[in-house]
DNA sequence: CTGAAAGCGCTTACAG
DNA sequence: CTGAAAGCGCTTACAG
């Protein structure tokens, strides 16, 4: 039987409330007695009962964690353990828990909010990756990673998704191309968007004309895409020279499919990628691709939830994660052989 | 504000208990007053706050969750995020959820363990990749993932990785190999002595001789391991032909290294790995490696706690999931025309 | 078929 | 400096 307050009162021979101000280290307390107290519930391996203090704070030091999609897709992708180790890392140092959404069939990102949340067990909810409109209506903070639609309503942390797609193809542009192939575009992922945006922008300053038959949908974090599309693409005798790609499987499955045409990476057509895996570091050719740091990304939006729990937060706070570029070997100079 | 059932119950015009036994469907309610009651509830978005019901039924539906090391570390290795959607889907199913333990810095196995259980917020504990001794006593369920030293009294999902590392050394040997050495050992995890044990049994069968300054030891999930002692190793004439390794990372560390030496994997020295990971995959040469199915891991135990939980296990319960190997390009006859 | 009362293990005004 | 009482939001014997 493990002990309770009560036990630990009657032991010390003092009243429950004297035991608990003692724990909490009131300094109504006596520090004498306080010291006496602490001793016995270590003695006795006292540990108050977080379920009884949550319900009578009305908080829990609990913060639920919603993937995108069902729980469990998700993680299949490395970026999102590596938010998951940030966000970890960051709720550990002040002695918080993560729980996980586990939806198993195709429960949405809302519903898992919501069946969290009412659940009573959480005292915040962090989300993953912003489709584009998880309008929920929560009595608890709320941070988002990624940028969701409304977010200037909004507290959360994101990569600058536009600047990234600008780097992307000015590191192309700047290596002589100008035939770009953006691979990867998903309208329900503001984050697709916003490099695209950022692509077009670069493509519109350097005066380069903007071709919407070469943005090419795919799946995000499924990374399936239109292999058909793309084969036409590229049997063009104009085709595109370089392609920026949202990630690094959808990279690594193009390069085959390009192979299969006779098409060569880097020597034919340039990749620049993005999420930096192990995959695409020992795929040949290792990828050039950003890392976005998603890490960093977790540890900030955990930081950003404990600061909104302790009310030290008012106005929606947006938090930039800045990311890097780690070049490889699949960004080249364009084949001047070729039409 | 949230409504409580006390809400619910003076807008209903009945009592707490009444509409307490209405939402859980109690045959002494007539079904009409159930029907109505659940129309209200719902009406007014009632969800039952689970820490209240907690608090009196002494049992939660969460599970907690601990990895080795400290929890971050561990998910940088596609292992664990595989087994967390094991674990999540499997929960999910029986609406349960995940809790996951975390220990910002050095915290051991055992602490966070102890900790997670002392808080209440678990009805029982999942505890990944057995460390030797996580002596715990707690009050709630156990299942370890991975082989605990005193397997015979606990209840534990894992690869029969005795017949794994058996397996690994005959599949060498049966493509002619006769020098073998065996990558990876880590005292601190069964899982690595287990598959040396197994691989001792193939040599002995083989009536090879067992070279105990060809186990290189190594860290387990940090996969850094001793680069000099392989070298010198390898700087030996008579030097071995194939390598049984624990993991995918040590195997790509390895045929760096052995580049480096002038020695290309698999021309002159095989290698047969485990883990079966995309950077494997991708890796040149592309890594013959099992798949211990991680997934599988977490799916079984998470519906063995779901067992203990709901009390229909009483005996000590152990679950092996079957491995299967992945072939490819790492593993090759002996080169004939080396010493 | 339904309700009043006690209790789960804590915390915290209120009182002394 | 310490205690008695009420209450957090539920559930469940006990009673009718």
């Amino acid at each position: 039987m493990k002990a309770t307050i009560k036990d630990v009162a009657r032991e010390a021979g003092v009243s429950p409330s004297t035991v608990s101000r003692a724990l909490r280290n009131n300094p109504r307390i006596s520090q004498a007695m306080r010291d006496r107290i602490r001793d016995i519930a270590a003695r006795m391996d006292f540990h108050p009962n977080q379920m009884a203090r949550s319900l009578v704070n009305r908080k829990t030091r609990i913060v639920g964690i919603v993937f995108p999609g069902d729980a469990g897709q998700s993680l299949g992708h490395p970026f999102y353990p590596a938010v998951l180790q940030g966000l970890g890392f960051a709720a550990g140092e002040r002695r918080y828990h993560l729980l996980l959404a586990t939806g198993a069939e195709a429960v949405s990102t809302a519903e898992a909010s919501q069946s969290l949340v009412h659940s009573g067990y959480v005292s915040g909810l962090i989300i993953l990756a912003a489709e584009v409109s998880p309008h929920l209506d929560v009595s608890v903070p709320v941070v988002v990673i990624g940028r969701p639609e409304d977010a200037n309503q909004r507290h959360y942390v994101d990569t600058n998704n536009v600047l990234a797609g600008h780097t992307a193809a000015r590191h192309l542009m700047d290596r002589g191309h100008s035939r770009l192939m953006f691979l990867g575009f998903d309208p329900q992922y503001t984050v697709t968007m916003d490099r695209l945006r950022g692509y077009h922008q670069a493509l519109e300053e350097a005066g380069l004309p903007l071709r919407e038959d070469w943005v090419v949908p795919s799946r995000f974090i499924h990374n399936t895409t239109d292999n058909a599309l793309i084969r036409q693409i590229f049997l063009s005798p104009d085709r595109p020279t370089a392609v920026v790609s949202m990630d690094d499987a959808l990279s690594i499955g193009l390069t085959g499919l390009l192979g299969d045409m006779g098409l060569q990476v880097p020597r034919d057509v340039s990749v620049i990628s993005f999420n930096n895996t192990e995959a695409g570091r020992y795929h040949v050719p290792p990828l050039t691709s950003f890392d976005v740091n998603p890490y960093q990304l977790g540890v900030s939006a955990m930081g950003l939830m404990l600061d909104l729990i302790k009310g030290r937060v008012t106005k929606p706070v947006a938090i930039v994660v800045p990311f890097t570029l780690a070049e490889r070997d699949s960004v080249a100079a364009p084949n001047t052989n070729q039409p």
